[in-house]
RNA sequence: GUGGGUGUAGCUCAGUCGGUUAGAGCGCCAGUUUGUGGUAUUGGAGGUCGAGGGUUCGAGCCCCUCCUCCCACCCCA
């Protein structure tokens, strides 16, 4: 048997881990700063639950199988689908509901770069109202927890699907017919004009006349969102559904940019979205030094998809953080410190007959809040010392014989290489100030 | 999923034309006399050469299949 874990799966060890599951609590953080709470749900759902949401290749991309009981199940593709399972299932959930939930979801996709097949989704959506306010909020959630991380570099891609299906419209595609367009149109900056005509001009029902104006909207969308709204607007704006789009776009503007993240936002009439169930606002958000990895954030509203499990149409807008990309992002950048360890201090166990005299001062230094860590056997200061250095644990403290007799402790500052015979709670207050002598 | 590349010690990599017992640096472990790290020095452990098959007197090296990772397409967090 070859031992290794699964094609996209990946092992995060220590060190690494204990470096995400600080870019985690920010994320909870900055959710709980808004007003959200968390929501749990189950890894597995009825199959029936997820397909039908996410187009046909999303589909495929479930993993799916039968399990013991016969049942046909597959693990969730997204938070946002279990979601609306569940505001369907809990019919007395108040409104609007708020939740943001952590946790991992699976697609078995080709892993790439900054692609895996489990990975992490911080989500944060808002149920049950339809406004530029609801909208605007993700946005600048999305923002607070960029911020949060540091990073400045980045850019919120912000379109509209009536934007979109007005552009559909001009090339004569409309419904099901969109998606072909749609997809080439979302890679267009990649492949460029000409592929994109030669591309699109393949398309079954493709009215090739009204792809100069699809282009004049999208190519000549300059950085300024507010240009790129009113040059929309003039090339769209007989089309009622691009009409309100844009309308419902500059009132987002008003607001983000109030909020201070205008500078962040942009309006790309070319952003499409592969999932199917976004019905207004869509966003994804791209590292501007590392646009590879793809979008590290994003999301959009979906209206119908609640409807689609309870019947009843539930208005709705969500923002998803990959969590696992932004942290591949970021150790790609060098931005993330791997080697870190949680102890402050080591104790170092001087002589087995000392055991029980280091475990107490350990005590003593957890009561104050430090994270200390005791050497677990007795061995050469010089080697407890090495251990130290190497793990990256700031202070060291000594108990000997002759600190055991007159009850002080050696307290060593690693960095500044001093050391001075002092009692354990000047030792903690050094600690707490960070003042090394 | 398709196409191209890749794989030798924990890490970065040498390894000649196919020829004896596969190497280096870094890291790791243990010393350098018994209460103190980083430097120095000595010694040591560690490899099914990604896996399996084939060609050959002989394969790390050539051929086939599979796997991994990387790049592009696709799609996305």
């Amino acid at each position: 048997m070859k031992v290794q874990c699964l094609k996209g799966f990946r092992d995060y060890l220590p060190g690494e881990m204990l470096q995400k599951e600080r870019m985690l609590a920010s994320v909870r953080e900055v959710f709980e700063q808004h007003g959200y709470p968390p929501l749990m749900t189950p890894a597995l759902e009825y199959a029936e639950v997820l397909t039908g949401k996410y187009g046909d290749e999303g589909e495929m991309l479930l993993y799916r199988f039968r399990d013991n009981g016969d049942r046909d199940v597959a693990l969730r593709y997204d938070l946002t689908v279990p979601l609306a399972r569940v505001l369907a299932e809990h019919g007395n959930i108040g409104m609007p509901f708020r939740r943001y939930q952590i946790a991992p979801v699976w697609r078995a996709e080709k892993p790439a770069r900054g692609r895996f097949r489990e990975f992490m989704q911080c989500d944060v959506d808002l149920i049950g109202v339809d406004s530029a306010a609801a909208d605007a909020e993700m946005l600048v959630i999305g923002a607070a927890v960029m911020q949060r991380f540091g990073i400045e570099n980045y850019k919120l891609r912000i379109n509209h699907r009536g934007v979109l299906s007005a552009l559909c419209r001009k090339v004569g595609l409309e419904g099901s017919a969109e998606g072909d367009f749609l997809r080439i149109l979302d890679k267009l900056d990649k492949i460029g004009e000409e592929k994109f005509r030669q591309e699109v001009s393949g398309i079954p029902g493709l009215d090739a006349s009204g792809l100069d104006s699809v282009l004049a909207v999208v190519l000549d969308a300059s950085s300024d969102p507010r240009e790129v709204l009113s040059h929309i607007e003039k090339n769209l704006g007989s089309d009622d559904l691009a009409t309100s789009a844009i309308q419902r776009m500059t009132e987002i503007l008003d607001i983000v940019e109030a909020a201070g993240i205008g500078k962040y936002c942009q309006i790309d009439p070319a952003i499409a979205r592969g999932l199917s169930y976004y019905t207004g606002l869509v966003y994804e958000t791209f590292l501007d030094d590392l646009p590879q990895v793809g979008s590290v954030m994003s999301g959009g509203r979906y209206d119908d998809l609640v409807g689609m499990f309870s019947g009843k149409e539930l208005p709705a807008i969500g923002i998803s953080l990959g969590i696992d990309r932004l942290f591949y992002a970021l150790s790609e950048m060098g931005l993330i410190e791997t080697s870190s360890q949680p102890a402050e201090v080591l104790v170092v166990l001087f002589s087995e007959e000392s055991a029980p005299a280091s475990f107490s001062a350990a005590s003593g230094l957890r009561h104050e809040g430090i994270n200390t860590m005791v050497y677990p056997k007795a061995a050469k200061v010089k080697k407890q010392l090495q251990f130290a250095q190497k793990s990256g644990i700031p202070y060291v403290v000594v108990i000997g014989d002759e600190e055991l007799k007159k009850g002080t402790v050696q307290f060593r500052d690693m960095d500044a290489g001093s050391q001075d015979e002092i009692s354990l709670s000047d030792a903690v207050t050094r600690i707490k100030t960070g003042q090394t002598s």
